[in-house]
DNA sequence: ACGGTTGATGAGACCAAGTCCCATCACTTT
DNA sequence: AAAGTGATGGGACTTGGTCTCATCAACCGT
């Protein structure tokens, strides 16, 4: 395997978000990402598929530990202890170097509806994967459905706070789907008061 | 407001539909389609901002009907309730016509991953827009997120359910409701044996 | 050491989506 | 009849994305 400078994909990333956070997403050329990175447009292409996905790299990786997760739950294991089986599993691509740059990240994709469509894809993408694999646990179609909804709401809350607080992704995640099933448990009864 | 052919839009809708039945979706251009319809591709683009939004006409109005359903459930009604007041409220733009499309559209959506990435998108938009309204209520953070999740995964297999029976969306999106609501609170129990 | 193979890159033509600007035409208003 | 308004046509232009071919660095076997 030949290489000139190695890490070609990752100066893409690190260009890009750099790119994206000081001109705006709309203001950047895919032209411009690689000459930052010290590469062509045609480079560019052949790592990521289009504009957006460069900041979205890794999702394969995070597809195949979902469903290795649900799948490896124990036998008895309901629906959401399988999905919270996920969401453990997944905890080991979720390392510092990402945390870092999560915020900026995030910021990026607020700032651009082309983006948050594809972040909406990837959240379907893994909330399919889920189901799936609860489906040939032989969980129902429609149980399979809501915990791995339920699944993603977890995901997601517990992301933002784990790029709030650090620490070890698996834990946070762990107490966001716990309060999730709390608070869904409870939820068919009228609110209180406020 | 002056008008040569009437119905420029609907025109240009059900062109691109036709169009992406037969063809695909990607092998039909803006041109093409704005030529079936008997218009120009600036003609296209002042109707539609982008090529995928002709196939996702309406959401504007989706919303604000979402958003005045959750508003005007009544004051003692739980989240679930006034989501379930919404997808009443959201019943009236669910006419025949758009019954008779229906199967087509989803048809090309599901075989183009640009088209599933809007789709994502819209339904991103309506779970917001019943958590932002829940929210206006009162209603907590973390539950209006679950209730406004659990009620897109209700519209979801409500639409599609209503495709196949047709009659009135309402019934069937409330009990597409109802079946999530009751699964959702007994899914944290390990489930029984298949 | 040498020539061939491999894999990543560069270069440039090419197409379609999307933006902009300006002219035009149908219809309305005064 | 003249002016105004709103929707349309037309075409130049930018850029994301594809495709093909040439190139160049590293590796491999003899």
């Amino acid at each position: 395997m030949g290489r000139w400078e190695p890490d070609a994909r990752d100066r893409l990333v690190r260009a890009a978000l750099d790119l994206f956070s000081e001109q705006g997403y709309e203001n950047t050329g895919v032209a411009q990402i690689a000459e930052r990175a010290g590469l062509t447009k045609s480079t560019y292409f052949r790592h990521f598929r289009d504009k957006r996905e460069v900041l979205f790299g890794g999702q394969d990786e995070l597809l195949e530990l979902i469903t290795e997760g649900v799948a490896g739950a124990p036998e008895s294991a309901g629906a959401l202890t399988a999905v919270e089986a996920a969401l453990v599993a997944v905890a080991v691509a979720f390392t510092e170097e990402r945390r870092a740059n999560g915020p900026r990240r995030l910021a990026v994709i607020a700032s651009n509806d082309e983006l948050r469509e594809r972040d909406a894809l990837k959240m379907a993408g893994f909330a399919r994967a889920m189901k799936d694999a609860l489906r040939q646990r032989g969980v129902s179609e429609l149980d399979a459905d809501i915990a791995a909804e339920l699944g993603i709401l977890a995901f997601r809350r517990g992301y933002a706070r784990w790029l709030e607080t650090g620490g070890d992704f698996a834990a946070v995640a762990r107490r966001a789907l716990e309060e999730v099933r709390v608070a869904a448990a409870s939820l068919e009864r009228p609110h209180p008061s406020n």
